[in-house]
DNA sequence: CTGAAAGCGCTTACAG
DNA sequence: CTGAAAGCGCTTACAG
């Protein structure tokens, strides 16, 4: 290094005393004298001294460094969570390593891989899911990992998500109260367990009330798959009369299709309904119905059980579901008996 | 730790070699045998084994993390960036620490400060400035910053951003060429240097032809401010007949108050272009005339130039200034002899 | 409360 | 090419 990084020893030396004051002096909850105190923070001071973390993590075993690994940040869902879940972290004195990390499980892996080669305290793994070696190695490693919204059948997971399957029921009974006989789902990506969920809801209540599904394709997740999908659907002589889309990053692409290149009316002609709630499906001309995930929620649960297994506090991983509402807004025709339920 | 970490030395003594020797391995470019790698592989390959990132930064001085500090995520210019930002950084071997900063000058010095005190190699700095005693630290520290989409009076500091006078100088130009006599200007924010000179290079090509602004009221990259001073705007008797504003973000609200609210139809009663060219601008409800910032590229001359920097090839810091391309889409008026400035 | 010493897990001259 | 040893910048028992 051609710049020369100032030590414990370089302000011991300045103040006289020993390397080991200097480091109590900065290590919380040591005991020294306020005397001591006062020198050594005076050298530091006037040497611009701070600890190096490396080293002091070499030797507690904690970084407070945690992984956060996250697939695509085009919809919307995801800056904000990631937005929030970092601003949470900081605040508790964590700092964020990120990853982006594309579907595909050998990328993830890789990806955690070398999170743990960096030796951080956590892993939040944001909508993407990782194999059966690579959680054996965090287990071993001692490193828990909570799964943001997404869910997988291993008992060593955390896990915190929304209940998908709750919210694809209420969608499938707000359109059938609407009256809507020929209800399509434009599905979130069926290798994902919200997809699954989501369709899984959305098909037992349809049951329940006696209705057959018009159709369920897969939109991947993508704009573009969930255009192509709108397309086929709307080919036919007698095309749906309401559409679940599994997001709002989806069912915005939906819309735009259906109103600009088939002039189609929403709700009027055709109803939408999407899930997430993201900003944009506030806007104007969107007016989405949509259902909410409780981000805040999902963002300080999420943080909390990262910690809480961090520190040791808890011992057992845990599968966290959280209840969110249907936002009614425009996109899709009321029940008979209107009664907005927020 | 209640996990014991798989050490060189573990994998030394299961291979019957020293510990150097197992180092040696796992350091590209230093010198060992074929069949020494080949034992000293297998063994780790046996225990699992994977070098502590930690213990070697705190040898060679280099983390191979850099520290990207990003204010606001609503804004979709700056998730696109932060993914491709991040993507990059990754392929090159390096990994991202990232802090959410507010727009406040001491907040980004806090924030600063600790990626400093995590040794990273060097910093991006995304839409924040920095103090003057900070950029000291660094520079002092060895610690090379770059700022994006963002410039700061330093001779210090790297700079990649749009040439956002030239910028402001066309959208002037075009909305002139199309016949608009009340043009007015919804800044960014004017204590950032990108809304200072997007509203600098408007008021200059106004001045070339002879026109008065209508008025340049400050947005501050908000939409709820920038909708506030549309309002402003529009409450006269005679309004605007075209504005300019300061970033994508900001028109796409201002549109939709536009239409929404205040019935204009847009581009035949009014015009508004923006600046960015995010995703959204394509969209159907907004069809946005904008001026694009090369993200591309401006992502890897970040890159490159901080790279550079840490690897000591470039000593002098450098301000990059990239030009982007009017895209000309429906929101704004055409010019008499319309033909398209892409 | 304070200091001398050991050690965290590595890399890197230094001999051989 | 290989090993023994020093050392990166800290924390933390251990004595006093």
């Amino acid at each position: 290094m051609a710049y020369d990084r100032i030590t414990s020893s370089d302000v011991a030396r300045l103040a006289g005393v020993s390397q080991s004051a200097v480091s109590r002096v900065f290590t919380p909850g040591a005991s020294v004298s306020a005397e001591m105190t006062q020198k050594v923070r005076a050298a530091a001071q006037k040497l611009g001294y701070r600890p190096n973390m490396l080293a002091r993590s070499l030797i507690t075993g904690r970084t407070r460094m945690v992984g956060l690994v996250v697939a695509y940040l085009e919809n919307q869902f995801y800056p904000e969570a990631l937005e929030q879940l970092s601003r949470a972290l900081q605040q508790r004195d964590y700092h964020v390593l990120i990853f982006m990390a594309s579907n595909q499980e050998s990328d993830v892996d890789a990806v955690i891989q070398q999170l743990l080669d960096y030796q951080v305290d956590g892993i939040i793994a944001a909508s993407v899911s990782m194999s059966n070696p690579l959680t054996t190695r965090c287990d071993t490693a001692g490193i828990p990992v909570v799964l943001f919204n997404r869910g997988q059948e291993d008992r060593r997971l955390n896990e915190v998500t929304s209940d998908n399957l709750l919210g694809g029921q209420r969608v499938a009974e707000f359109l059938i109260a609407g009256g809507h006989r020929r209800i399509a789902h434009i599905a979130g990506w069926q290798g994902a367990s919200t997809g699954r969920d989501r369709a899984e809801g959305f098909r037992q209540s349809l049951q329940r009330a006696g209705q057959e599904p018009f159709a369920i394709v897969d939109g991947l997740y993508q704009q573009e798959a969930a255009v192509r999908a709108a397309a086929d659907l709307f080919a036919c002589a007698e095309p749906p009369d309401a559409l679940f889309v599994g997001n709002d990053h989806m069912a915005f692409a939906v819309m735009d299709y259906l109103r600009y290149e088939r002039r189609l009316r929403i709700p009027e002609e055709v109803s939408v309904i999407g899930y997430d709630d993201v900003p944009l499906a506030a806007w104007a001309p969107y007016q989405l119905t949509t259902v909410r995930q409780p981000l805040e929620q999902m963002v300080s649960t999420t943080v909390e059980t990262l910690l809480s297994r961090i520190d040791g506090t808890t011992s057992a991983p845990q599968k966290v579901r959280l209840e969110g509402p249907l936002v009614v807004r425009c996109s899709a025709r009321l029940p008979k008996e209107s009664h907005a339920r927020v």
